[in-house]
DNA sequence: GTCTATAGGTGGATAGAC
DNA sequence: GTCTATCCACCTATAGAC
């Protein structure tokens, strides 16, 4: 059990906090009261909310990536990584939360224009995967649809970022669930 | 050109904000700003901010609900009324906004919880409609898929809003217009 | 209905002691 | 690194004159 640095709690924290209300309904005082310290402690290591902002999209990012590669080195076809794909969204929507870029994608027009483009890239690097995944399942067999795999790609994380969306709003989890089969069955 | 009460114009410079910044990034002094007015005059229609929201909420599904009676009424079949539908959505990305229940549905958690229910009726109005159209165009013989009406009318709802949530970020107005016609070219 | 004026609270942010 | 104390801008909301 290794112990985790103030700014990666802090980090915990916010990203919870931003999931669940949006990056313009949390503040500094919401963490601190959540993690037991002050807030000056919070400024001291991310000086501005922009600071907070960018170095949380940074992470949801790495993580995300990394969590790409690990459905990628792992057995499977091309139906199961993007069912393991779509099981990485399901996990967000636990407790009332949505995905952080889902959440950074609404409230895009109230940052700082600084995030816009790591938040593009962000989007970017999904559908590049997602048509990687959609060209080798088709070439091998597995999956079947008319039209560019990159298409088919941006309707898939469309898709499930507004899912997410609608099944939280809607109070439904199973929404997401079953649209996650429509998604990936009719790609079969 | 009748006169748009003050009451009226409110609810649109609102409206405008709330689909570009979010429910908690826009306030009174905004929209007191933009029609020059003071505070206090808003405060006199909208006494709360929590009334205001409701009413812009109410306002969108009454006007959504009476474009979707209008595309019901026009000539053409399943499949031009589709396109009519998410012509709905585009009509909304220019400048920078998305549907307004979807940033409704990011904000819910940071909004009052009295305009939860009134949300989800929203979405499960659009989730009906659809499902209507989904079965008469397939009994027509206009569409062609596979599973329920329903789920594929969640999966175009959700696609839909995820769709304007992504091409807003991105910067990329054709990235939605180029979804919408996947989305429907793979029903026929 | 709209205005001026203001209350009471919370936001992000900084200075400086420890 | 974390704390106390504080600043100033902005928020929602109300009272009362016109």
């Amino acid at each position: 059990m290794s112990k985790q640095s103030t700014r990666d709690l802090i980090l915990d924290s916010a990203q919870s906090l931003a999931q669940a209300r949006g990056f313009n309904a949390f503040s500094y005082a919401d963490i601190a009261s959540e993690l037991g310290v002050r807030k000056a402690s919070i400024h001291y290591h991310f000086p501005s909310k922009q600071d907070l902002e960018a170095a949380l999209l940074e992470r949801y990012r790495a993580q995300f990536l990394s969590a790409l590669d690990s459905i990628e080195q792992s057995a499977g076809g091309s139906v199961t990584r993007l069912k393991r794909y779509a099981d990485l969204y399901a996990g967000t929507l636990s407790n009332g939360r949505i995905c952080l870029a889902g959440m950074m994608a609404s409230d895009i027009g109230a940052l700082p224009e600084q995030l816009a483009p790591t938040l593009s890239a962000f989007f970017k690097e999904q559908i590049d995967w997602l048509t990687k995944v959609m060209t080798q399942g088709k070439n091998a067999g597995d999956l079947n649809f008319s039209g560019s795999a990159q298409s088919q790609a941006n309707a898939l994380l469309a898709a499930l970022q507004g899912g997410l969306l609608v099944a939280n709003a809607m109070g439904d989890e199973t929404l997401f669930k079953r649209l996650g089969q429509t998604l990936i069955s009719r790609l079969q």
